[in-house]
DNA sequence: TACTCGAATGCACACGATTGCGGTGACGAT
DNA sequence: ATCGTCACCGCAATCGTGTGCATTCGAGTA
């Protein structure tokens, strides 16, 4: 039933030595003999001797632990970035600890202040649906703390985003949907307080003028939970006039309602009405038809996130001389919802 | 640039009083005044002042972190674990660390040796397709530290398992595509040195038995990788013979894939065969046609594995005293892919 | 012999919070 | 004047590790 590591004063109480002799000898510090380090070295083996990391912490003011605060864990996008976060952490030696806010303002805050309590040496952040003040976000950043945000980012001064390009992303799927013949294409938007939102409606809204095709404000349509998509396409279809040809979604989910929404009122996909999604979720080529989709890169925004974060904790950059903004491009993936075969 | 955060002695230099009367304070010791446990308080307040965990941590020799291994994040069933977990942990005021091991056994130890440096509390695993052996995990036990397995579970003497009913899960889905009027069902199966793989074949075997159809081991198929199922299921189609009418696979993806190889090979699903799979992934009600599936409650498999670990560490509960395994109800979600309309 | 010098090692404190034990001063009772 | 009581508070050790400085010891040198 005992746990008891054994520490570094077991290892000196073993060998008639001071416990200073035994820290530097495992560490090989000059001035200790080898016979010495030789020796402690043994015997840390043998008592199964590991560094208390939180001893080292504590001395430290550092825990080689970073936070990472996200809305939710199940999602497709976010539980990539996850990934690519601890694949980088891990190489570097660094602990991940997680939370999600389930989008609740509150809980983001709370899982900040524990984060400060556990001394974590930096945050990642994507921040919930309800934060519109980033209040408690700046003071941090005042303080000096790292913090990198990523995919919803904040306009503070001097916050590091990392982010896909949504404009771009937004843009080439709604041309390529008018490439496809596409004309009277509905945007389901998201949550307009997030500026991925807003971004992809200007990226839509581009394209289509780039076009000559007249953006209609009745053509962009929030959608706030995942699941209303489907009702939405289908009042959508039953009102609008002229009746809409194509629905670009700010999401997978929503895209994956629509096109059963339209099927369900009897559409053909793609002959009649073409769909394309966002963020190219792992279902897309699974079902029928496939999903055109615009990949979001979430294991590198991880990654890359993680390397700036680290990189600011260990100093190798400063703040100052630092490109605030990483965008990271988006790809298009083509697939069956949005491609005619006849191009009327 | 400071990152300063204030101390319990910070607030005893401001109040002229010992570090010892303010942590007392802090935590309305009797034996303080309430006058001086006013201005403590507003002091710490004023100060912004946050306890220290790390310290506090050392002091304790408790972290109030636990530590969960999985293979992999990407992953629907696993993320909604994680979710489950963090939810339990987060209001239990427990800090969650989180490593994947991407099916390696090497990273899984690895894992496990940093978790230890670092003081945590206790253990969630699910481990690693690689790993076979489990010495490294009953060694901790036999040192009295908390683990509890989930999901993947060893058959270790003494280690407290949450898991779904992987038989009666099989048993169902099997016995419904048999009342469907299917019989030449092919179980697409898993790694076989999982235990939920052996226990999902027993339950398939043993539907087929009850209702008198002969097991045919030609029938049970390995799939080792998510994508190699369709290509497994075309040759099968074009091989077998009989020919299969129905695929149960050992999760979604697969069942996915052989639903598209039936699809591509001509065959219609699920009049002419059908298709059950399981997890109960976030797309089977968007795929056409929708897919019939074995639903595991992820989430509440990571909430009671939390509630159970974390009830161990406060030692509610005695290892001796309890139940080691926790067993958790499936439910067949019947869909479209394996209700026919005409049962011949 | 006395002195210096370098190698090897120990002492003591710091990091931040907790806690058993003992100290201080006021006050009343004898 | 002495003692006991009580409320209130401080000292110092502790958790495990790292590190500046002092110390020890032996060898070498004048």
């Amino acid at each position: 039933m005992k746990l008891e590591q054994s520490t570094i004063k077991d290892i000196a109480r073993e060998l008639n030595v001071s416990s200073s002799t035994v820290s530097r000898a495992l560490k090989d510090y000059p001035g200790i003999s080898d016979e010495t380090k030789r020796k402690v070295k043994e015997m840390a083996d043998k008592l199964n001797y590991r560094p208390n990391a939180i001893a080292l912490s504590l001395r430290k003011s550092r825990s080689f632990t970073i936070g990472v605060i996200i809305p939710e864990v199940v999602h497709f996008f976010f539980s990539t970035v996850i990934s690519g976060i601890e694949e980088v952490a891990f190489s570097r030696g660094y602990n991940v600890i997680l939370t999600q806010t389930n989008e609740k303002l509150a809980r983001e805050k709370s899982s900040i202040d524990t984060m400060l309590s556990n001394q974590i040496d930096g945050f990642l952040v994507s921040y919930s649906k309800e934060t519109t003040d980033f209040e408690h976000f700046s003071r941090l950043l005042d303080k000096g703390y790292p913090i990198v945000f990523f995919d919803r980012v904040p306009e503070i001064e001097g916050a590091i985003h990392v982010i896909v390009d949504d404009y771009s992303g937004a843009y080439e799927a709604t041309k390529h949907l008018i490439l496809q013949g596409y004309s009277r294409i509905v945007h389901l938007a998201g949550p307009s307080n997030l500026k991925i939102s807003q971004e992809r409606i200007r990226g839509y809204q581009n394209a289509l003028r780039d076009f000559g095709i007249e953006v209609n404000p009745d053509y962009i349509v929030e959608t706030r939970t995942d699941n209303e998509a489907q009702k939405i396409t289908a009042h959508l279809l039953a009102t609008l006039n002229p009746q809409p040809d194509a629905f670009f979604g700010n999401n997978d989910m929503a895209a994956v309602g629509a096109m059963m929404a339209c099927k369900a009122a009897g559409f053909s996909v793609p002959d009649q009405i073409g769909i394309v999604g966002f963020s190219n979720w792992q279902f897309c080529s699974m079902i029928d038809p496939s999903l055109t989709s615009v990949a979001q890169p979430g294991s590198r925004i991880g990654a890359k996130a993680t390397e700036i974060l680290l990189d600011l904790i260990e100093k190798k950059i400063n703040l100052e001389d630092f490109e605030p903004s990483v965008v990271l491009e988006t790809e298009l993936l083509i697939r069956k919802s949005s491609v005619r075969v006849d191009k009327t």
